[in-house]
DNA sequence: GCGAGATTGTTTGCATACAAGCGGATGTTG
DNA sequence: CAACATCCGCTTGTATGCAAACAATCTCGC
């Protein structure tokens, strides 16, 4: 219970191993709901369908993936051509970055599915806990 | 915003996304204060340290980790004789594992550090809020 | 126009994470 | 006690995630 107790250092009060776990059940009820793509894919796909054509380091900046990360699902993305990418003609280190038209249909699809993870991620939660979890939460990122 | 207006569907406003999102930062925090331990690895020795001996798989719930991932991480604080692992003479199945004097005494040495990448992690909420937050996150896991 | 510094995309190496499946040991139950 | 289910540790395959280093390209100051 307090943490500063002397003997006492309990890991379930510790908020690390709390959001590693929380965001464990939230992956786990995000495959529930859309089998075929995982949270990190799709929030590629997500910005991919607002910002129409990105190139692939920004995309990662703007899904909160290093440069290693999102090349390795940028890839995964291609070979399922749910994205294409082609260089940016007047940057040449650039490669742009868009959704194909299996991709659109696939995000749109799927968003719904995404919505019903998030609420079953929240469900423990009051809607007035829920809020205010969602407020705290976006403070600690 | 509004996470059901027909265009929107706002990936920086999924719980999902940012639960992501607050975990890097964590994870990130605790590697500037402790260098040389993972927070799951640090979590591990955590457990052994309150139970002196687990088995394997046992160690793994009580860190949420599944066995493949458990073993890996055993298997790196045993490379670095943090821990130590031995067959169960009742149970043949069973290996197991315990803290080895270094390990016990690595784990007491960086438990402060732990208490204060926790404090930097939750430094954006009051105390007040950080309190609500916990009990928030706590009924999510 | 040119050279210093920054950025992009890439690779390698390491560390979680989970699914699926394996052989061996143990428990349970008819 | 024998069939059956369960559990343990392990392996393989796939997918994030970060650090560090690299060549190619661009930008900006001078």
């Amino acid at each position: 219970m307090n943490v500063k107790s002397p003997e006492g250092y309990h890991l379930s009060d510790q908020v690390g191993f709390n959001l590693r776990r929380a965001n464990q059940r939230h992956v786990a009820i995000f495959a529930r709901h859309i089998g075929d793509l995982t949270p990190t894919q799709f929030a590629a796909l997500a910005r991919l369908y607002e910002y129409k054509a990105l190139s692939q380091n920004r995309l990662g900046r703007l899904t909160a993936m290093d440069s290693a990360t999102i090349k390795g699902v940028v890839e995964r993305l291609r070979a399922r051509e749910l994205v294409d990418s082609r260089p940016d003609l007047n940057d040449q280190r650039l490669r742009l970055v868009e959704l194909t038209k299996a991709g659109q249909a696939l995000f749109e699809a799927m968003r719904e599915h995404a919505l019903a993870a998030r609420a079953e991620t929240l469900s423990p939660l009051t809607a007035q806990e829920a809020r205010q979890f969602e407020i705290l939460l976006a403070k600690l990122v």
